[in-house]
DNA sequence: AGACGCATGTAAGGTGTTACATGATTCT
DNA sequence: AGAATCATGTAACACCTTACATGCGTCT
C-alpha cells in the first residue's frame, strides 16, 4: 500500500468512480498517470478493498466503477489516524527562477510569461471544477460532514494557490521594471498583495 | 541531465556549494535527498559542467566545494530558454482531507492540527532563511541582477504559502464548528482571508 | 484528415528513496 | 548517553513515467 493507493481509497471513500475518473479527479492536486493507477486498483480488488462493476457501453469502452468495501474502510480509517509525510513538490519552474539574475531581461520576461500563462490556465481549470462542485451538491458545506466537503476545501485552497501564483509574477515584473535604488526595504510579497485591495 | 542535475546547475550558477549545501539549500522547494545529489555531482564533474576543490578540514569530514564551469553556464542557458514541465506534487495530507467527511470530529480535529503544526514549522524554517538572506545580502533586491535575486523571490512565495496554508487550517476549524445551516453561501476561502485584514 | 476524449491495460526504462557505511564534534 | 550536524558515497529496491497497444465517436 503506498500513498497513491490510500489516495484511490480517499476517493472511492466519498463516491464509486473509474480508474479514468480517478486519475482525472486526483490530477487536480496529485500528479500521476492512468499506467500508475490501473495496476493499484487490481491489487485493491486483490486485497478486497474494494470492488467493481462492469458497465458495458457502446461507442465508449466498456468501463469498470469501483466501489469501495468495509475492509477498506477500515484500512481508510487506520491510514488516515497515523502519521503523514512531508509533501513531495518538484517545480522546474522555481530551480529556472533560482538562476534568472545570470539572465538578460528578455530571457527573463518570456520566463515569467510562461509561468504567468500557466498559473492561468490552472486558474480555469480550477475554478471551473469548484463551480460544477458547488452546483452539484447546491453549496452546502456548512458541516464537516457535508457530502464532498474534503473535495470542497481542497479546491477552494488551489484556487486560492493559483491567484497568489498570478499575483507572484505581477511582482516580480514590478521589481525587474524597478531601475532606481530607492525604497529597497519595500519589496516584500505580501505587502505588495495586501496593497492590491 | 535530469530536472535535478539542472537544478544543480542553477544554484552553483549563484555561488560555489557541496553537496551537502546542495541538498539543504534545495529542499526549500524541491524534495530531494543526498544519495540523489552526490551522483549526479560526479556525472556534472565528468561531463564538465562543474569543478570542485577539495577542502581538508580537522573535526569535520573533507568536502568538495563545487563551481559551475563556462560549459555548464551554456547549458543552463538552454535550459531555461526551453518549456519548463508542469510542477510535481505529491501532498499525502491532501489526499486525508478528501476524504474527512467521512469520520469522526476527533479524527478531524486531530488531522487539521497535525497540518497546523507543520505549517508552522515550516513557516519558522523558512522565515529564518528569508531573514538570514535578507541580512547577508543587505536587503537590496531592487533590480533583477541583484545578488540572490532569484532565492529571495521564491522566499518570498514560500513564506506567503505556507501563511495562507495556515489560514486555511482555521477556515477549516471554523466550518466545522458551525453546526447551523445559516449562510451556507458565506464559506469561501478567499473572503475568510479578506476579513482578517 | 487528424486530433482529442473515452477507457483500459502492459512493458521498459528512468528516477527516487531507504538503508548501509563511516566518524569526529557539539548539543541536550 | 544519545541525538544531531557535518560530509560523502554505494546498493537495493520501490516508484513513476513514457511508450506501446487498441478502437470508436466527435470535433476542427
Amino acid at each position: 500500500m503506498n500513498k497513491l493507493s490510500y489516495g484511490l481509497l480517499s476517493f472511492l471513500s466519498t463516491e464509486p468512480l473509474t480508474g479514468y475518473d480517478l486519475m482525472l479527479k486526483l490530477n487536480h492536486f496529485w500528479s500521476t498517470t492512468h499506467s500508475a493507477i490501473y495496476p493499484l486498483l487490481a491489487e485493491l480488488e486483490e486485497k478486497n478493498y474494494v470492488t467493481f462493476t462492469l458497465i458495458e457501453q457502446n461507442g465508449k469502452p466498456d468501463k469498470k466503477v469501483y466501489e469501495i468495501t468495509d475492509n477498506g474502510r477500515s484500512v481508510l480509517k487506520d491510514w488516515i489516524s497515523s502519521p503523514t509525510d512531508e509533501a513531495v513538490r518538484k517545480d522546474e519552474m522555481m530551480l529556472k527562477i533560482y538562476c534568472i539574475q545570470g539572465f538578460d531581461k528578455a530571457t527573463i520576461d518570456k520566463l515569467i510569461d510562461e509561468m504567468e500563462n500557466r498559473y492561468k490556465k490552472q486558474l480555469i481549470k480550477h475554478t471551473e471544477s469548484l463551480e460544477k462542485l458547488k452546483s452539484s451538491v447546491g453549496n452546502k458545506f456548512n458541516s464537516c460532514n457535508a457530502q464532498r466537503f474534503g473535495s470542497y476545501l481542497i479546491l477552494q485552497k488551489i484556487v486560492c494557490d493559483v491567484k497568489i501564483g498570478i499575483e507572484w509574477c505581477k511582482w516580480i515584473r514590478m521589481l525587474c521594471n524597478k531601475n532606481d535604488g530607492i525604497n529597497c526595504l519595500d519589496h516584500n510579497f505580501q505587502d505588495f498583495l495586501k496593497s492590491l485591495e
